[in-house]
DNA sequence: ATTCTTACA
DNA sequence: TGTAAGTA
C-alpha cells in the first residue's frame, strides 16, 4: 500500500491536530508519554502529526469516551507501527479483523472486571461508572 | 502567535 | 486534566 507514506508523513502541528480531534493538547501529549501515539518532531522539537496519528487519536478518544483507560487502550490497540514494516501490514485483512476484535476484547475486559474482583497486584482497565456497559441496548 | 516542558492544583 | 510559568 503506498499511500502509507503518505498517511504517514507528518504535516500539522499540534494546534490543527487538537481542532481536529477536539482533544485538549494537555490530552495529546499525555497520550504520547504513554506510546499510545509517536508523533514526529521539528528540528525545533515541535510536534508534527500525521493523518495517522490524528487517526489514532479519534480512536483513542472513541476509547476513553467509553471508560477505558490507558492500560486497557494499549491492550485493545495494535502497537505502534512505522515504515520500518510496512511488510507487516501487507495483510489488508489483517488490520481489519484487529478492528473487528478489538470490540469484543474489551466486552471480555467489561465482563471479566465484573465476574473477578480486583486482585491486590492488578490494574483496573475500566474507570469510572461500568453503568455504560449495562445501560447499553 | 504557538508550542514545549515542568510542576502544582 | 487544567493551568501557570519561563522558553524556544
Amino acid at each position: 500500500m503506498g499511500d502509507d507514506i503518505r498517511r504517514n508523513m507528518a504535516l500539522f502541528p499540534i494546534g490543527i491536530v487538537m481542532k481536529l480531534t477536539d482533544l485538549s493538547a494537555r490530552q495529546i501529549r499525555y497520550y504520547e508519554q504513554h506510546s499510545l501515539i509517536v508523533p514526529a518532531r521539528t528540528s525545533g522539537n515541535q510536534r508534527l502529526f500525521s493523518f495517522n496519528d490524528v487517526e489514532r487519536l479519534l480512536e483513542i478518544k472513541a476509547l476513553i469516551e467509553k471508560g477505558v483507560n490507558i492500560a486497557g487502550i494499549k491492550q485493545v490497540m495494535n502497537p505502534v507501527t512505522k515504515e520500518s514494516e510496512e511488510a507487516t501490514v501487507l495483510n489488508a485483512a489483517t488490520e481489519e479483523k484487529r478492528k473487528e476484535l478489538s470490540d469484543s476484547q474489551l466486552h471480555r475486559m467489561l465482563k471479566q472486571q465484573l465476574v473477578s474482583g480486583k486482585k491486590p497486584g492488578q490494574v483496573s482497565l475500566i474507570q469510572g461508572e461500568l453503568s455504560r456497559f449495562f445501560n447499553r441496548k
